[in-house]
RNA sequence: GGCCCAUUCGUCUAGUGGCCUAGGACACCGCCCUCUCACGGCGGCGGCACGGGUUCGAAUCCCGUAUGGGCCUCCA
């Protein structure tokens, strides 16, 4: 029987990192196995709908390179399949109908019906794991709770819950339960904070399906961008980075992708600052240097003249400040590549 | 409070009874490289939660305690 595995977000907007980490270990487990993931959104609860939930869900999967084989299914348009479910449960006196008019199991007395016939959590998980041919559920360990739970109901509906895994859930730094407080807890954060796709699934694939509670590790993720970052062809990190392909040589040292996108600025639209008098000797032997040379310079040639200027004693601050407004930022040589000969001498005029 | 799960350097881990004086990675601290940043090189700091067993021998097995986490919704 081949595998099959579902990732179940609820439409609440932007996946938290340990949602996340759930997506990538069901797409890694199915594809380990040559197996099947789908998408399944579960929204059994209106009240809990976020408008653009599952887009953003939609544009943070995309993001992080996380696809699915099969659906989306959602929940609100599976009404009939767990209305039919609650019959099957009734029908094997598994289940009794309330008098307000919903179904509960007949063990415990969980609901699986609402008085409306909306189905909860807890049918409407079971019923489609079962019917939709789940083999594996990957999960978080909140979700642990509910496992014997989900395996009486499974029976109630005549079938049986597939296996089931539990991972543990990433925490803050400082061990308490992930949230908005801590800041980088969402995707959507993390990407506006710079750190590329490649790096938080990288940082996700690591941590694997932890046996406990992890605690975030920003120092491991932010390294994790840096080395993501060095890896990035030139034209990704260019569109990445919102920078013109030209300037990428200049943009490797940089160690998110807004950072990138900073050095692009610097080299784009430098701010205009003052120099200090001593400055003019280096600028005026810089000048020497760049006029006879071509339009564009390769990096050797840029390096060359950097060399140069460090030979004779020259202020590379100083050319750094004239070039680029900055005290810091990419490498010389990859700025003086990246600027165009009339440019660069009009800069350090 | 009840039930469940977990517990190896700051963090993530290797480790499934002898190969462990516990290995690695990241972080941190020095030094080197260097126009800044990033990378890289070298070195350093630092851990089996605790207490009992079992065993010739325990990070590894058992019990207890502690700590952390999860759940206790007609939320997911």
């Amino acid at each position: 029987m081949s595998v099959r595995v579902r990732f179940a977000p609820s439409p609440t907007g932007s996946l938290h990192l340990g949602n996340a980490l759930t997506a990538v270990a069901n797409r890694r487990f199915a594809d380990e196995r040559r197996g099947v993931m789908l998408l399944r959104i579960d929204d059994t609860d209106p009240s809990r709908a976020v408008t653009g939930g599952e887009e953003a869900i939609l544009g943070d999967l995309g993001w992080l390179g996380i696809g699915f084989d099969d659906g989306l299914f959602r929940q609100s348009d599976r009404g009939a399949v767990y209305a039919e479910a609650a019959d099957r449960a009734l029908a094997a006196s598994a289940a009794e109908r309330d008098d307000d008019g919903s179904v509960r199991l007949a063990r415990d007395g969980t609901t699986l019906l609402r008085a409306d016939g909306t189905a909860t959590y807890q049918l409407a998980t079971v019923a489609d794991d079962l019917g939709l041919g789940i083999t594996h559920v990957i999960r978080g360990s909140d979700h642990r709770p509910n496992l014997p739970l989900q395996q009486r109901i499974a029976r109630a509906l005549g079938g049986e819950l597939p296996d089931v895994i539990h991972h543990g859930l990433i925490l803050g730094a400082d061990g308490k339960k992930l949230s908005k407080r801590h800041g980088h807890s969402s995707i959507a954060e993390l990407r506006a904070e710079g750190f590329p796709p490649s790096a938080i699934r990288a940082y996700l694939e690591e941590l694997g399906l932890p046996e406990h509670d992890v605690h975030l590790d920003l120092s491991r993720l932010r390294r994790l961008a840096v080395d993501a970052i060095a890896a990035m062809p030139d034209d990704e990190l260019a569109e990445a980075a919102g920078a013109p392909v030209e300037v990428v040589p200049a943009l490797r040292g940089a160690r998110s992708l807004v950072e990138a996108h900073e050095y692009a600025q610097l080299i784009s639209e430098p701010e205009q600052i003052a120099l200090p008098e001593e400055a003019r000797v280096t600028l005026d032997r810089f000048a020497e240097l760049r006029l006879p040379a071509p339009e564009w310079l390769s990096h050797d040639e840029a390096r060359a003249i950097v060399r140069e200027l460090k030979a004779v004693g020259g202020d590379l601050r100083a050319l750094r400040l004239a070039l680029t407004g900055a005290e810091r930022g990419p490498e010389l040589a990859a700025v003086l590549a990246a600027l165009s000969r009339d440019a660069a001498l009009a800069r350090t005029a």
